[in-house]
DNA sequence: CATGAATGAGCCTTCATTCAT
DNA sequence: CATGAATGAAGGCTCATTCAT
């Protein structure tokens, strides 16, 4: 009983300095931000982070290991699976992209940057995001495969192209790349339409 | 005559100091790599270096920016103008695939850890780089459009999902996908196919 | 009766968290130690510490104040009043030497350590350990030279120089001298010779 | 030439470092005090002293090291070599109680307290100080014992004992008995008295 | 232009101590 | 009296940058 109160109150507060680490990586970058700005901003004294914590990498891993929960529900496609496989790739695609819209750029722009340099945010982002992601597109195009719905392609180099496709668009939108941001809604049915059918013309 | 000299000495120097500069940033990283490393790399003193750049950041912006010649070298597609499509989109793909392979994942990864979160060498990436590579690819397409080899797409959201699946793959390679790498020669081939026909079946 | 028992529990506190102190300030040192490493060993909360004594040099203390008796229980000598003067001196250093033999170097260290540089520390051993010492040393001298068996010397001098032997070599034999570990047992014997018949031979 | 002037800058500076962190630690004691109390005391900037320096305890490492020269110049005992053995006995005692009693037990304290407790001292000490001090007093003692002069006792313990009783008498001085403060230019007569002829009496 | 010693601001982290529960 | 989370002062150390030579 006490405790279930004690490991309530652990998970609290690591979410209330996950919180402000967060807000304030994204409005400083990294490198930048110290340990008391985010004490400041989450209201209590440098030293207390470290109670939770074991020092500054391991709040932008803390902020990436949250995620894995959200990225995995909000992914969930099995209510999909009667879907045309058109609807299906665009669900696939709309979740991460508007997860992004909302106003995490700064945020994500953070992750990806330490992401690329820091050998535990890589594997964790390896094993916890993307490889679950993999594994179940994996999954999904199999049985479509297996209907005669797709062609015979490589399946693992296609799920990679696709969500390789998400991450490279979303870099570029980062980058400051206009149209990208104009069009950004209209991104899923383009790349639906893209993937499924091409740009070639018939031949035949 | 003596500017000229003049001129070609801190053209040298600069690049000395570059060539250094991102041999330790690529064994190192950007951060934990110091001035002095980069000195003694280039077999200089450290305040030799500030005679060239301003800052530390400038050093990993002039690599950057050394880059645009290379890429737009590389990558000129003009002599291919009347090969047919599937050979042309092979050899866009195939350029910065092959120049990740060569062995600068490492530096490659530093460079776009610090431009995700350097407004300059955000700028710079997208003037010298991706503007010109999306321009120069939009023309392309724009002529195949009209002589009706492709399908009437939006040009600018295919040019930037094109550009942004080879942005994306290089990333999860760099990341540590084993199948990317096995298969990273592959790719081409399988890309161009993909983009031109589509995964999905043939309804009709 | 109350009284009674709160002062045994309070004593018995003390004891346990000085034993702990102890232990673990002999295993890391005074400095490196930490008030959660003590609590730990001695299975309490850190905070308890403070209700038993006022802070962390007071530990140190606490474990010097302790020695006192039993310092003085050791070296009770007067079972040996009517021993020849010989038997006497090996007696008064046997067992300080015997006592740093067992295995508490580490500790002796530190607290010589503290008790260098700590003012509370250094008149406590004064008062405490060296004072009654010598106190009693001379009392026992000056019954020998009042029975002419020894010559008529500086009675305080000399028996400083004794505790100072000893305190010196066991500083040597701590700080890793091998030959005095080897002939340790020896010491006894040879230095109640040395100091009864000196090093010179007899020019007469 | 350069090369010369440079070395010779080195070695000023690294003295001028170690002078002012021998001033400040004698004053405040070694863990009390602060880089940047030394920095202020050489009246240089904190960093500086990294430039000479690996840590704060390579400071003390280096008051130690500079110590042995001192210590084996000032024991220069060859000239005593025909003296008689009472006189080589105040000579050998005579230099370390003055050169300690100048005004150095506040350092001496601060010294013998970390050496106690740091690896790195010890081992430094024994090399560099009291192994050559008694390899020297073993020779010395050899000759007197092949001329008869002296007793057949164990040299090396004898040796032992000699400096240990310094060692002992500086730190019990240093603890604050005042008995020894005051009769402290009277030991060299007094101890070379008691270690050549003992306490005892006669008893032919 | 080259040098590299000097600078000193700044940051992460530790840990003795407090105090509300 | 026990607890242990919270505190926040404090310090060692790094390193980009400067500037006198």
């Amino acid at each position: 009983m006490k405790d279930v109160t004690h490991e309530e109150h652990i998970t609290t507060r690591r979410n209330q300095i996950l919180d402000a680490a967060a807000k304030v990586f994204a409005a400083k970058g990294f490198h930048p931000t110290t340990i008391k700005d985010i004490a400041k901003e989450a209201g209590i004294a440098d030293g207390t982070i470290y109670n939770y914590f074991d020092n500054k990498p391991a709040l932008l891993i803390g902020i990436l290991d949250r995620m894995k929960t959200t990225v995995l529900e909000t992914t969930d496609l099995s209510q999909l699976i009667d879907a045309d496989l058109r609807t299906l790739i665009k669900a696939y695609l709309y979740h991460p992209m508007q997860a992004l819209k909302a106003d995490n750029f700064a945020l994500f722009r953070v992750i990806v940057s330490e992401t690329m340099v820091n050998q535990e945010m890589r594997s964790l982002y390896y094993q916890q995001i993307l490889d679950p992601t993999l594994t179940l597109g994996e999954g999904v195009l199999q049985q479509w495969a297996e209907k005669n719905a797709i062609k015979s392609l490589d399946i693992s180099l296609t799920l990679r192209t696709i969500s390789a496709v998400m991450l490279g668009l979303m870099l570029q939108y980062v980058m400051g790349d206009i149209t990208l941001e104009e069009k950004w809604d209209e991104l899923p049915d383009f790349l639906a339409d893209l993937f499924l059918d091409g740009i070639g013309v018939d031949h035949s």
